[in-house]
DNA sequence: GTGGTCTAGACCACT
DNA sequence: GTGGTCTAGACCACG
């Protein structure tokens, strides 16, 4: 389900929340369903308890899963944080076609590789 | 010249190193100039000798700058490393539309987004 | 394990990161094996922490370690680096052949000192 | 007819005194031929007098050239410093060898190598 | 406890 | 004066 990458050099419970982010939004995981608990992912991942709560912590921070005590985590509505996600995106955007300019593209090029990286799947 | 953000959780000298290769791409430092020295970089930042010296051996590595003993550091030319920034932001455009397409854009939707955020000066 | 030849002029890291790599290269240290921790390595040569510190990233950077924050680094597989490896080998043993003719040995003459070579160990 | 390569991170009178020892070994300086001044070659490869000097010193520790105050430096005979660089070169060779067998070659394959490395020439 | 980063201060080689 | 290296000691993130 999830594959942890210790070459990366962010902190294991980012990587953590960014995959179940990731799942929850291709529909992996879908709304008000509930999460693995945070023992049995720990075990799953074979990662210490606490880092497996850190990334539940941020998920829940950016809106992404809600917490209910004694019964567990479970994914919000989408609705309650896509804009925010799709408001990062777009600055995240903005910054790569700068970088892209910089580097000597042009709009039409740029788009070009936008049409061509829309394919991929791993 | 360089603002450093101490919110910035990445490590000072890959802070400093990014807004240089910056600097470079852009053009405010040109090919076979020289760069500030290890110290008076230093010095202007209030930071250690020893990370302006990380952020330039990153820098060496990278291709982007030269270094000639007891001159200083120089600017390489473009030729010799931009290749491979192509292929790393052609890398990280493909992971971008994939994700944009995850939040539920479709490409002619990114591709206003691109052609709105190429404006964009800071 | 290891020996410092202080009469060397290269850096410490250098000679040091050089040494470990002769030892996973010849399989005293295995796959996925742990190395040394940073500190005890530093006590048992009486060097400084960072100066193994510089030896280990320099021996990740050229993939033949790995890290896990917290846990430590550990041997990566050969195949993610021999190939590199291999590339350098034979740049080198060109440049020796050129040096070797102009000192005036025979193609035959080079090949022999190599059959008698192979037998070295220290 | 030297070429400095200011990315090599060897001293500068290391690379000149090496490129002017390929350049006697392989005959285009023969032997009691006047070797260039140290002004005049200082000023050819626009490098500092002293740096020419330096190199001119190690050539001559190295019994490659020979001194005389007043008037110049000459190329000494081959047989005066020839034996020692083969003995220097066959360590070199031993070294290699040994470095070729841990990366897995065997001698057939090491042979082979130094049959196609023969050919090239900068 | 382990690695990652930063600071401070020192000495060396090169120009 | 410039970069390259090393030492010493500190704090932080992670497990």
């Amino acid at each position: 389900m999830i594959l942890i990458d210790y070459k990366d050099t962010r902190p294991l419970y980012e990587q953590i929340a960014d995959k179940l982010s990731q799942l929850i939004l291709c529909g992996v995981l879908s709304e008000d369903e509930k999460m693995p608990s945070v023992r049995s992912l720990a075990v799953e991942l074979s990662v210490n308890p606490n880092t497996i709560q850190k990334a539940y912590v941020k998920l829940e921070q950016d809106g992404i899963i809600y917490t209910i005590k004694g019964r567990g985590n479970f994914v919000s509505k989408k609705g309650d944080f896509i804009d925010e996600k799709k408001r990062l995106f777009e600055m995240k955007v903005k910054e790569m076609v700068d970088e892209g300019l910089l580097l000597g593209y042009t709009m039409e090029m740029l788009i070009m590789i936008i049409k061509k990286g829309g394919i991929t799947h791993d």
